[in-house]
DNA sequence: ACTATATTTCTAGATATTTAGAAATAATAT
DNA sequence: ATATTATTTCTAAATATCTAGAAATATAGT
C-alpha cells in the first residue's frame, strides 16, 4: 500500500460512523455481518449506511458478498494490518528514537 | 483516546498533504522541523500548510513551539502510538481470530 | 524607524462529504 | 402474479474541506 492508498484508507476510518461499522464488523468476526444487522445494531438509515459501506469497500477495508437477498460485509483484517504496519514503519521508525521514549 | 478522538485523528492523517507532513516530521526526529522547512521540503503554499498544521495540532498529532520568529512542529509519537494501540486492540482483537487467519 | 523574514489570519471559490427520503432493483415467499 | 424483504441508486440540501492569494502580525536585524 502506497502513500495515497494509506491516506485514503485512514480517511475512511476517520469518520465516526464508518469507524463504528468497522469495529462492529471486527467484533462480529471473520464471517462478518449483513447490512441489515449492522443497520439494526448501529441505527443508521439504510441509504446512509449503504453509502458508507460502499466507500469502505472501495478502499478495501471490507469485502461484500451477496448471499441471495442479503449482503454480508466482512472486515479485511489484512488491510488493517497493512495500515498499522505502514504507520509503525513509516511513522515510528522502528520503534522509538527519542531519549525519553520510555515515557511514551 | 475514545472513539471520537480516534476518528478525528485518523481523519487528519487521512489527507495526502497532512500524512506527508507527519511522515516528514517523524523522519525529522524528535526535535521536529520549522514550518518553513516543511514548506520548502513539501512545496505547499504557506497558507495551505498553516491550515493543515493547525488541524494536526488541534487533534494532538503534533505540537507547535514558537522560537522567536520560527514555529517548530514536533510529531507526537505518543499520540500515534495510542492510535495504533486502539486499532490493534479494538479492530484486531488481540491478533487474529479466524481459522484461516494465516491466509490474510 | 525601516526592512526582511516567518508565519498566520482573512477571504472566497471550488470541490467533496454527509445525510436521508423516495424510488428502484433483486430475490424469496405466498 | 403479488407481496415482502434486503439493499441500492437517485436526488438534493446542508455542511465541511481544500486551496491559495492578499493582508496582517510578530520578531529580529540594520
Amino acid at each position: 500500500m502506497d502513500h495515497e492508498g494509506v491516506a485514503a484508507s485512514l480517511a475512511e476510518l476517520g469518520n465516526t460512523h464508518r469507524l463504528a461499522v468497522f469495529r462492529f464488523l471486527v467484533k462480529a468476526g471473520h464471517h462478518g455481518a449483513s447490512v441489515g444487522e449492522i443497520q439494526k445494531a448501529l441505527d443508521i438509515p439504510a441509504s446512509t449506511l449503504s453509502h458508507h459501506l460502499a466507500r469502505m469497500a472501495r478502499v478495501g477495508l471490507i469485502k461484500q458478498e451477496k448471499h441471495s437477498r442479503t449482503i454480508v460485509c466482512i472486515p479485511n483484517y489484512h488491510h488493517l494490518q497493512n495500515l498499522i504496519g505502514f504507520l509503525q514503519a513509516e511513522c515510528c521508525m522502528g520503534e522509538n528514537m527519542a531519549p525519553d521514549a520510555a515515557s511514551l
